[in-house]
DNA sequence: CTGTTAGCGCCTTCAA
DNA sequence: TTGAAGGCGCTAACAG
């Protein structure tokens, strides 16, 4: 039986004390190079791996991080969690899934995210589209110091540790790119106004309109859930308009979103990008699949998760010194200052493909 | 600072022993119920959680499974992970995720595997779509007797815990849909045939045309590796066929294939369904966007991941049992037998959508 | 039914 | 530079 090794074994064998493996192990320096050489060896042979669970208990902290994923439907997070055990893959530390089916819960939302910090297993958080949890996930941190970092949501202004995109400027690199076509009349279709990334979308596309000398037109804004059906309704709002009310492009919020405008396109025989220009925002592994292809701002869904556990791990890196080697006073302040550089904005991309511009196609099609 | 509490703090509070808490907390019969009532109060009052990572050292097991995942590119490995924690929700146990990146690794996949079973920190393993892995995982259970259940993949017979579904079956759905619409010249895009699945399917495929009186014809399979170019290549080469050799129909051994396929079709201007049918094998999320929504074999992905789970938890149920109740004789004869009962083929079901057959386009459409 | 006594395997003082 | 001793929070025998 492999592996079944303790600490107390690897000592005997090397004729030294517990302590003195445990040291090697741990990569303290008060140890000599001969005797570390021979115990690694040892351990090396044997095969020995440390069992986390006791050394969790006796640390007083664990190698586990938990991430909290709101659900599997969205493939974006399945994009985030890529980047996040790349990033992980060469620490020591595991990932613990915390996942939240998306109903019930209304309740105990607050329990749940509690006994995540209640039940020790984890040494930290990362929190991944934290939507209706956001609250009880800042409050986690805020009220309870215990290390989180939230992916891609945001609070009005983040409070706390976070890695994202700047929704408003990529929402502007939308619109922008709908004016050099020369559209004059772009709609804009949006996401749940409860969200803070549908408000700044919603204003990135307000401010691009003003800077071109545009004004709003009401009836070219529609809200649309995020998803294909809301997307679909909005759009067959805005094609049933008298012809020379109709908007020339649209801007929708997100992919799915766009996907209904396909839909509704379809349905109204309306040609895309002929009669209407489209663009997205995510950009979507099916974005490439519809047709025409979709042009839309590109989110680093893979980086975002590989910056958001590396903040993490930062946090938990320093932390760790500063208990040990500073002052609670001096812990507090620098916990404010490096909290304050704990907000990372990622740079979206704009995607051109044929929903927006009839040539992009050809190019698409012949980077098959 | 919430929930900072331990068993003997419930223990003061309720003044008894700590094992008496102890054996409330842990569902034992033992315990009187009026003071059962008293603690469970305390409990709840205090918020009390156990430390999971102190029961794990002293119980010698912890509660944690996990749950070896191929890469998070694929959208179905997230399909079966919901099905996953929808199955853990209402366990107390949590999931550790192990995440294999591709590439690299060639050599030590072994060692990542022992190292799954050294550190102690799971109690048991879920690996999906194990690929590669597969060798490592089974000799994890058969050489080490771990608790391992396989999801949606199998070496020739399973030969240890297995949730998929039956591959040759599926394929036999898919062909007799295409020869039930009178087609007789049907082509196979296989996938990679190192794969068990894509033998089966491709078994599959040969034994519904052997049903139906036709026979093989060698220049309507190619190999097509599971991915859209794949797809796209090999339809390529059915197109350029001279046209009384062509097939009017294409099984693609899944669905990114069959993307690949509408991709050489636009190119060559050959119309889907009039000219040629198509079905896929997955129902990927994706497969209702292309044009034309793509018909396809689907595949119960959340479901297996929910019994797959719950076939791990059972088998740790049982050996929980077995080890405090059987002789150590008697645990060989039930584990024999519950293995062989450890083998769960869920059935697949067509999705007829509008690439097999025109009509279906209005219904699905409507659908929206 | 309940409490007492030992650890689980490791880390962390403290003393040598 | 090393070792011995104590404890992390809980569970699992034992007795009562």
């Amino acid at each position: 039986m492999a592996g079944k090794h303790t600490i107390a074994d690897i000592a005997r064998l090397a004729g030294v004390s517990k302590t003195t493996v445990s040291r090697v192990l741990n990569h303290k320096p008060d140890v000599d190079p001969i005797t570390r050489e021979r115990i690694l060896r040892i351990v090396k042979e044997v095969g020995f791996v440390p069992n986390l669970i006791a050394s969790g208990l006796a640390g007083g902290h664990t190698r586990l991080l938990g991430v909290l994923i709101p659900s599997f439907a969205s493939p974006f997070v399945a994009e985030i969690m890529h980047g996040v055990s790349e990033a992980i893959a060469d620490t020591p530390y595991e990932l613990l899934l915390y996942h939240l089916n998306e109903m019930a819960y209304e309740n105990n939302k607050r329990d749940i995210i509690r006994h995540i910090l209640v039940s020790r297993l984890t040494t930290g958080l990362l929190s991944i589209f934290p939507g209706p949890w956001a609250e009880h996930v800042v409050r986690l941190h805020t009220d309870e110091g215990y290390p989180v970092v939230m992916v891609n949501d945001q609070a009005a202004p983040p409070t706390i540790p976070w890695v994202g995109i700047d929704n408003r400027a990529g929402a502007q690199q939308a619109v922008q790119h709908l004016l050099a076509l020369g559209h004059r009349r772009i709609a804009h279709i949006q996401g749940p106004m409860q969200y803070y990334c549908s408000q700044e979308r919603y204003t990135g596309y307000c401010e691009a309109l003003k800077n071109a000398g545009l004004s709003l037109d009401p009836a070219l804004v529609a809200e649309g859930h995020f998803n294909r059906a809301g997307g679909y309704d909005a759009a067959m709002a805005f094609f049933s308009l008298p012809i020379e009310q109709r908007p020339t492009a649209i801007f929708a919020a997100n992919d799915l979103s766009a996907y209904g405008v396909l839909d509704a396109a379809a349905k109204y025989r309306v040609n895309v990008p002929d009669d209407v220009a489209l663009i997205g925002f995510d950009d979507e592994y099916s974005s490439v699949l519809v047709r025409p292809e979709l042009t839309t701002i590109k989110q680093p869904f893979r980086e975002m998760g590989r910056h958001g556990l590396n903040m993490l791990l930062s946090m938990l890196d320093s932390s760790k010194h500063s208990t040990t080697v500073m002052s609670a006073f001096a812990v507090h302040e620098q916990k404010e200052q490096s909290d304050s550089s704990l907000h990372m904005q990622l740079d979206t991309s704009l995607i051109v493909r044929a929903s927006s511009c009839g040539v992009a196609e050809s190019q698409t099609l012949s980077s098959l």
